[in-house]
DNA sequence: TCTGAATGCATAAGTATACGATGTATTAGT
DNA sequence: ACTAATACATCGTATACTTATGCATTCAGA
């Protein structure tokens, strides 16, 4: 797990780039794809999620779809054609800021 | 220039790099060097900047020297032993924060 | 059968961190 | 004489995340 600020800044990206590649996702399968993506190194606390899940919504970018498994609600997003062009340019931005911040702080980052 | 969100919790990180290999230096100096070193990509504003230094002298992670420059006051900053070891421990952090980004985000980063 | 864990949504209060504005003062350039 | 740069600092605001809490369903184990 990293210290908690350093995460800060960066889950809009990380929400947009997964539904970018894996087309409709909801909250809870978010959460736990990140959780196995990063060996757990980073978890995405639903307080934080949602909030963040409904701005992106608010904001044009993200769609909804809601259906129900049995008598439980799953609420899926998929990214807007609006979010699509978002997403790019957020992994972009980030992709940039870390060049930055290697040349920076003098990090040679893993080939892999 | 970057989304402000993306800094957020890596100023400290920065500072503590910036004070690891320079020596001493004093705030208006680490602004500026950030801004040449970065291409104006980052710029940290001092009401940012003033209150970390403080936060750090507090952690005992900092230690100060003031001297004049005629009237002028200037503050230098330098690690303690205390803020070496931290030093090390949050570029280290943060340079595998960028690895699992990498990962996840798929991103390519350049070679330089 | 019942209890806890996992699934799945959501909000609210509290905290941290940075931004923008503002303030003071000295020095260098025009 | 005025403006920009140097150099410190604080305060109010916004943002973003954490922790805590809440509700409801489903599943596995004792």
């Amino acid at each position: 797990m990293y210290s908690s600020e350093l995460i800060k800044g960066t889950l809009k990206t990380i929400l947009l780039k997964l539904l970018n590649e894996g087309n409709r996702m909801y909250g809870y399968e978010i959460t736990q794809k990140v959780k196995e993506l990063t060996n757990d190194k980073i978890q995405i606390t639903e307080g934080a999620l949602y909030p963040t899940l409904h701005a992106l919504e608010a904001d044009g970018l993200l769609e909804t779809e809601t259906e129900y498994i049995g008598k439980r609600v799953r609420k899926y997003y998929k990214l807007s054609t609006k979010g699509k062009v978002h997403s790019k340019e957020k992994v972009n931005e980030f992709a940039d800021y870390m060049n930055t911040m290697k040349f920076l702080l003098g990090i040679e980052t893993g080939t892999a």
